[in-house]
DNA sequence: AAGGCGACCAACCGCATTGGA
DNA sequence: ATCCAATGCGGTTGGTCGCCT
């Protein structure tokens, strides 16, 4: 006997959600607040399935959402986070305000690991990719060793510049030795702000075409959307001279400016669960 | 102009986890 | 302790768009 479907499939609409969908969810959650996706899709009026409605507001219609490309700051934490958390989308998500799991994990794969290979780093590992490879032909050697023994961890690096200003590999251990400092082990990132801040760099002139076209984008998107029931001005969008709605400022949406960004707290404490809704718009 | 191709990303699928009965 | 519904999560798919030939 297998799983039962999360809802009755027949008749449920899939793709693409239309405006008209966006609009009927928004208005219902903003009306009633997030409580039973299961409902949801009666209740609002869709042919959706709960799980595609809490989707479609989770990574798409939730206000508080930042949109466009990832800054080179976020970028630089979703690399070190997922150095210590891995493929844990949602845990890094949490530590990047307004970004939603989906977005980073789309990003990931599309944009960053590309940058680290580019780099000669294995996304995977955020090891050195030579020393991915080398620990890859020798499978039958690590094999052979008792279970008890502990393998031989190669360092972690970082990328760093040598004396003529080319860019070179360097363990944490020998940076650590020359700046004599002590770290405590469990906290070290696997690479350090320096190595991110090169590989931003280089990424940034690659895609800087791509972050200018899709601010643009991102408030058209928002613009084809219409809401008679709902009043984006509570949320600090408010109307321009031309009558198009002022949602991003410095690629952040206004409503962040609110209330000195105490809600931010809700967001980043995994204690709050999710179901007390957004920041106590509700 | 049009067809091929790759990049990007929204949305889906199915397993895992959680929490209440 | 167990079951089951609801929700969360991560991997994958497929549609769209832009670039190249």
């Amino acid at each position: 006997m297998g799983r039962q479907p999360c809802c009755d499939k027949v008749g449920l609409k899939k793709g693409p959600w239309t405006a008209d969908e966006d609009r009927k969810l928004m208005n219902f959650i903003l009306t009633h607040g997030q409580c039973c996706w299961r409902a949801v899709p009666k209740l609002a009026g869709l042919l959706r399935c709960g799980k595609s409605c809490r989707l479609r507001w989770t990574n798409y219609l939730r206000p508080d959402l930042k949109r466009g490309l990832l800054s080179d700051n976020e970028e630089k934490m979703v690399i070190d986070l997922h150095s210590q958390l891995g493929n844990r989308w949602s845990k890094i998500a949490s530590h990047l305000p307004g970004r939603t799991d989906n977005e980073i994990k789309n990003h990931w794969n599309t944009h960053i690991k590309k940058k680290l290979r580019k780099m000669g780093i294995d996304p995977l590992t955020h090891k050195p990719l030579s020393i991915v490879e080398q620990e890859e032909e020798k499978p039958l050697k690590k094999l052979q060793k008792p279970m008890e023994q502990t393998v031989e961890e190669p360092p972690n690096y970082s990328l760093t510049k040598d004396s003529n200003n080319k860019n070179m590999l360097v363990s944490y251990d020998d940076q650590l030795m020359a700046m004599n400092l002590e770290y405590c082990v469990e906290e070290v990132p696997m690479i350090d702000p320096e190595c991110l801040e090169l590989i931003c760099n280089n990424s940034s002139m690659s895609s800087s075409t791509s972050t200018s076209s899709s601010s643009s984008n991102e408030s058209s998107i928002l613009k084809d959307l219409q809401f008679p029931d709902f009043d984006w001005s509570d949320y600090g969008i408010h109307n321009n001279n031309n009558g198009v709605g002022n949602i991003m400022e410095n690629n952040v949406m206004s409503l962040w400016d609110v209330d000195d960004f105490s809600s931010w707290d809700l967001l980043l404490n995994d204690d709050i669960p999710q179901s007390s809704s957004t920041f106590g718009l509700f």
